[in-house]
DNA sequence: CTGATTGCAAACGGTTTGCAGGCTT
DNA sequence: AAGCCTGCAAACCGTTTGCAATCAG
């Protein structure tokens, strides 16, 4: 469980930095999900010649290579529902595309989720990640 | 079911324009999500001289009157997931603030989805929104 | 008539890129 | 030694804003 930045550079084949292991420290003892201007902020006390550019790209080298994940696999662009019917989402992971799955599709209310209380419920969302059959079948 | 556009309008309160019909309309026939820019190419069709500013400033007041609504309800900025155990997230639809929700408070194998051949999943990704203790309690 | 809405252009904020020098392997 | 990585500054792109002219109620 407990393995060094080096082997996971190893593992993932990725070179080790000063910066690159500084940034991985600092991304797993912050709890949430930090903006990368909130990661920089704290990088930036540790090693404050950093640059925000290499935060970036050290960031997007650790969602790609699988160290870390994205979020949301949404667009990153403003994107409406105009579909007023309840409805749930089959978002492709490889074009980002958003097809809608109606509410009756899912059996929703089996979830029963377990929340802390003071968290007042307004919906449940679910989002099934996969990839798409146009891009299953596209080579690249 | 089949309502005027100015009785929706008068219904949010809000004033009835060339351009907010056309654009209304005009989003109510693209299928899935366009951004604002794809809506914005459709709609100069109809309304060359229509600017950009007015298409984001109606998609907004669409949204904000409730309308339409938003497709996601994360950060704009880019957000890492850090957690590597399976789970889930509670989202406040106020603040926007992202809280992990173990796997295992969530029935997620009960979901059965329903979906199209082809589509190939890989996970199911369940967001509960709501409104967060923090932003209850607080007056505004 | 009054306030809301529009189109324009400039500003903005988050993110990406090109590049010269430095570091990892 | 070869190539990857860094820091910088400029570019980029989606979005927002301020403003004067125009429009809806």
């Amino acid at each position: 469980m407990l393995r060094s930045f080096r082997e996971l550079c190893a593992q993932h084949g990725i070179a080790v930095t000063h910066q690159r292991q500084v940034l991985y420290e600092t991304m797993q003892s912050m709890c949430g999900h930090p903006s990368p201007e909130e990661v920089f902020a704290v990088v930036k006390q540790r090693i404050p010649s950093i640059s925000l550019a290499t935060v970036y790209k050290n960031i997007h080298l650790f969602v790609e290579s699988g160290v870390f994940r994205e979020l949301s696999m949404h667009h990153g662009t403003l994107r409406v529902e105009m579909n007023a019917q309840p409805h749930h989402h089959m978002v492709c992971s490889v074009c980002r595309k958003v097809e809608d799955l109606p509410d009756e599709q899912l059996n929703v209310q089996a979830l029963q989720p377990v929340l802390p209380s003071g968290f007042v419920v307004e919906r449940v969302s679910v989002d099934v990640i996969g990839v798409c059959a146009d891009c299953k079948s596209r080579p690249n």
